[in-house]
DNA sequence: GTTCATTACGGATTCCGTAAGGATG
DNA sequence: CATCCTTACGGAATCCGTAATGAAC
């Protein structure tokens, strides 16, 4: 048994059993990926994937389980060249995270920023993508942490570390009817054509259920993935935007007039999402800390020593969030 | 990196640094093992071992770390196996166990009996030791479980299931005074020459625990690390023996008498010890069973899924243990 | 007919054992 | 000086890529 015949059927797994693909990905060729796969499978005694003549067509039962404790091994093997750089020099190495527009836009620059200023050798990658994309990736362990606000909890190996919660602030053009009205109320907002997140995003859920609770079916104008977006449209008058309040900025966004809406709607809750038992650098646990102040190093070991996610909520149950 | 570089650093460690012993107990050559070894260093970039001169004389910090993970993922390469032999054929295998002289002697000939009968084509390997060394080995992973009455939470990685409580019998010839004792106390028991198990063996320190409550010190004029040796010398009326009561047996010891003394000690409970997030073969759920029923399937899985000790016991607190 | 995995084969690399070298206590 | 690790080196095994083969959709 190799470690990169681990990685081979982990891959081919991923790869919805495209050998092929697979390949490519991993830049070797076809063949010697079919070859350690097939030595594997001689070793162990069974198959690990069920073929159809010349096409993998499933994973067997055993093939389920020795990917997933196959999967586990990689992820320690990734510790441990973590730990040796964490040993080599704590100053360099790199941290990828994987985040959605309105965190990357709105609450990262600044942490970003002042990370970069402390870890001048640490190299950072971002990647943009949709909530389920970034739990995924963390999951995988193609990124080290993930941000997001919705579909973390989808992924059983992701432990998620409760950031900051927020809410919505309502956006119209400054002659808006909205303006005067004395408070602001779901009902009224109702009858205006809404712009904002598509489903899935940026705490689009809490969104929903708030209407869906009064009995209210607003008409949604235009969904969009980032504020930038619904910001665009509502100065073009195609109606009310409903975004993240920090997505308000008094300054660019002048000629926009922002309705706080915090009343409305169920606060969110942004989470960091780290694989569970993996290791983390030190400055990784900095790094959190600047993005989530009352995330200390402890605190943050204390959740990821906890096994089940029940318990790390109750844990943060009594950890007051800042609120942005 | 390789599985082969990470079992060769375990292994060194696990033999005091001794690369040439290491060498021999894996049947390989003692240079290949330290090319490798540097081989991985090098990989790295950081040294795993520290070297004076040519003699390793320490294991780095994070050599420590790392070493830690590639136990962790040794271990799921025996998982990996073991699912594999569970597809090939769940009937065949072997079932590796480590026990004292007390179990093995009294408590397991009946189950081991049964357990042949339902899985002829398992072999069984069976170890005796001292506590120390079964819960030790069972946490290297050189047997896949351990049953013992003391040791097992000397281990962090071992899950500790209760299997039965016991107590003790007081073990003397014919004609001795204490049969006419009305009832039998340890102030009583305190005035005779004492027989039992040496310390770490056996409930030994229950029993000690005991007297030390009661302020006595009763002389002891043999310790044993079996109940044979002790009742060897019970009928050379060395002193009074006091023994598990299972190791009383009416017709074989016909010519002692045991008196009950379970008023007298405090209840010890006999554990098996399986290495935390092992893969459990499906003979082995039966093993377990038949050896303390009210371990199904179920409960076996709910408490090795559980993270922490506290927890583990606090799942047992409700489940009433059989008495032997 | 295209996609895709297996088999065959040759070159490069890696691995492993023996033998020699040098440091430690 | 006995123990022990490192280096050097040669043979064996392994790995990997290209090319050819054959099955599936």
């Amino acid at each position: 048994m190799k470690l990169q015949q681990l990685r081979y059927i982990w891959e081919v797994a991923r790869h919805k059993l495209n050998v092929s693909a697979t390949a490519d990905s991993l830049f070797t060729s076809q063949p010697g990926i079919s070859k350690q796969i097939k030595l594997l499978e001689d070793e162990l005694g069974i198959p690990i994937f069920a073929r159809s003549g010349k096409h993998l067509t499933a994973v067997t039962p055993a093939g389920k389980k020795i990917i997933q404790v196959a999967g586990e091994i990689l992820d320690r093997t990734h510790d441990i060249k973590a730990i040796a750089q964490e040993y080599v020099d704590n100053k360099v190495g790199s941290l990828s995270l994987a985040t959605t527009h309105t965190q990357a836009r709105y609450a990262l620059p600044a942490v970003v920023r002042e990370f970069m200023r402390l870890y001048p050798a640490i190299k950072l990658n971002m990647h943009q993508g949709t909530p389920m994309q970034i739990a995924e990736m963390a999951s995988r362990g193609a990124v080290d942490l993930a941000i997001a606000t919705e579909a973390m909890e989808l992924f059983d190996n992701l432990v998620m570390l409760p950031c900051y919660q927020w809410n919505r602030a309502v956006l119209v053009p400054h002659e808006h009817p909205l303006i005067q009205c004395p408070r602001l109320s779901l009902e009224v907002l109702a009858k205006y054509p809404i712009v904002t997140y598509v489903f899935g995003f940026t705490g689009r859920s809490e969104l929903d259920r708030a209407f869906e609770q009064r009995r209210l079916r607003p008409q949604l104008a235009l969904t969009a993935v980032d504020a930038d977006v619904i910001k665009t449209y509502v100065r073009l008058g195609l109606g009310v935007g409903i975004v993240a309040r920090m997505a308000y900025d008094p300054v660019a966004d002048g000629d926009l007039v922002a309705l706080d809406a915090s009343h409305l709607f169920g606060r969110s809750i942004t989470k960091i999402g780290l694989r569970r038992d993996m290791f983390l650098r030190g400055f990784l646990y900095d790094f959190i800390q600047l993005f989530a102040p009352h995330l200390t190093r402890d605190l943050v070991d204390h959740a990821m020593a906890l096994r089940d996610r029940r318990a790390v909520e109750s844990l943060f149950e009594k950890v007051p969030l800042p609120v942005h």
